[in-house]
DNA sequence: CGGTTCATTCAACGCTTGTTCAATGAACCA
DNA sequence: TGGTTCATTGAACAAGCGTTGAATGAACCG
C-alpha cells in the first residue's frame, strides 16, 4: 500500500547508489580508510561486495566519490570581521558534528592521496580568513587560526578529550574569542603596537 | 680494526632488538599503525620478519612498546606561569619534530586501542595545566590550551600547512600568547575578575 | 671438547583484502 | 511476446597480511 508502483529500474539503481555511497561515508568516518573494507560497506548497504566495485570502480575511487560530496565549510567573513565569523563557524562545527569533513580530516592524517583532494578547500578556507586581516603576517595568522579550529573540532569529535567532548559550545567559544581577536586583529608580534583593540586600515581594498 | 672483539651474544642481541624498535617508531611515523607490515619494519632493521615476532610477540606488542618508550611530553609549570610553560613546550616541537608523539596521535585517530595506551599522558599534561589555572573551569580551559597546542603541531608537521610548516617558531608563539594568556590567566567567562595577572595561592603545594 | 643455549633464518599456514567474471532474473523496449 | 539490457549476486582469484614452527649455525659454558 505505501508504493502504488514498483520504482523503475534507473530509479531503483539510483537508491541503491546513494545507499552504498552513504555506507561508504559512515564507514570511513567510523573506522578511517585503511579499516574500511568493502566488504562492510557493502553489508552495511546491504547489496552485494561486488556491486559496489561495479558502481564504483575501486576503494580508492569509492573513497573520491566520498570526500567530493563533502560541503566545503565556506565562511564569508565581512571585511574586519573574520574573527567573529571563524568563531560562528567553530561553534556551527562544535555542535553538529560534521561528519564529512572529519572522514576527509581523518584521512589526511593517515592516508597521504587524501590529503590532494582536500588541499583545494583547505587553502580556500584559510585564504578567506587571510584577507580579512590587517597584518603584514597575515597568511601566517589564518593558518594559526585555522590549526586552532583544527585542533578543537578533533579533540571534541575525534579524541573527545573528556573536558572538551561535552563542553558547552557557547562556552568554549567565549574562551578562545580573545585569542581569536588578538590573531585577527594586529596584535603584538610584527608591529610594535602592544595594544589589544586597535585595527589599523587594510592594505587593500579588494575582497 | 674497529671492533676488537667481536660483540657477545647478549650484546648483539640487544643492538637488534634496539634497531628493531627503531626502524619500528620510524614506520609507525611514516606511514601509521594500519600500513606498517612487519615485514617492512624487520626489512628497515635488516633482519627477518620472524625475529621481529620472536622478540616483540606481536604487532600490536611491538607498537605498545614503541609508544611505552615515547617520552612524555612533561612541563613544570611553575604556579601561575602555565602560560609560559605552555608556550615554551610548544616552542621545542615546533622546532624539533616529536616523532613519537606524532606517531601515538596518528595512531589515536585510526587505531583504538592506541588511544588508552597514550590517554593517560594526555590526561596527565592537561592535569598540570589545570593545576596551574586559577579558575572554575580549569578543566575546560586545560582541554582548550591542549587542544590549541595539538592543532598547530598537527599543521605544522603532520599536515605541512603552508605559512606554518616554515614560521619561524618565536613567530607563531608571540601570536599565540595572548591568546594562551587569556586562557591560562581568569578571564571572562566564569569569575568576573577581569585582571589579567592575579595569582591567587596554589590549591596543592606538591609538584 | 661436547652439549646446550639461543640469535637468526626460511618456508609455510590460514586469513583477509581488493578485485574480477560469469551467471541470473527481472525490467525494459520494439 | 520475445529479445535485450542491466541491476544484482555468488564464487573465485591473486596478493598481502600476521603469525608459526622447524631448521641452522655460531656463541656459550662446564
Amino acid at each position: 500500500m505505501a508504493d502504488p508502483q514498483p520504482p523503475s529500474r534507473a530509479e531503483q539503481r539510483r537508491r541503491t547508489e546513494a545507499r552504498i555511497l552513504d555506507a561508504a561515508t559512515r564507514t570511513f568516518f567510523d573506522v578511517g580508510y585503511e579499516r574500511t573494507t568493502i566488504r562492510a560497506v557493502a553489508a552495511l548497504a546491504e547489496v552485494d561486495a561486488g556491486l559496489v566495485m561495479h558502481y564504483f570502480g575501486s576503494k580508492q575511487d569509492l573513497f573520491r566519490r566520498v570526500i567530493d560530496a563533502a560541503p566545503v565549510p565556506s565562511l564569508d567573513a565581512g571585511p574586519g570581521g573574520a574573527a567573529e565569523a571563524v568563531l560562528a563557524g567553530l561553534a556551527d562545527r562544535l555542535t553538529n558534528e560534521p561528519v564529512a569533513s572529519l572522514t576527509i580530516l581523518r584521512s589526511m592524517l593517515t592516508h597521504p592521496e587524501a590529503a590532494g583532494a582536500v588541499g583545494s578547500a583547505a587553502t580556500r578556507y584559510q585564504a578567506t580568513i587571510e584577507r580579512a586581516i590587517p597584518a603584514e603576517d597575515a597568511d601566517l595568522r589564518a593558518a594559526v587560526i585555522s590549526a586552532v579550529v583544527l585542533g578543537v573540532t578533533i579533540s571534541r569529535h575525534l579524541l573527545k578529550t573528556d573536558a572538551l567532548a561535552d563542553a558547552d559550545p557557547e562556552h568554549v567559544i567565549s574562551l578562545l574569542r580573545p585569542g581569536i581577536e588578538a590573531l585577527a586583529g594586529s596584535g603584538p608580534g610584527s608591529t610594535d603596537r602592544p595594544g589589544p583593540t586597535d585595527r589599523p586600515d587594510p592594505p587593500d581594498a579588494d575582497r
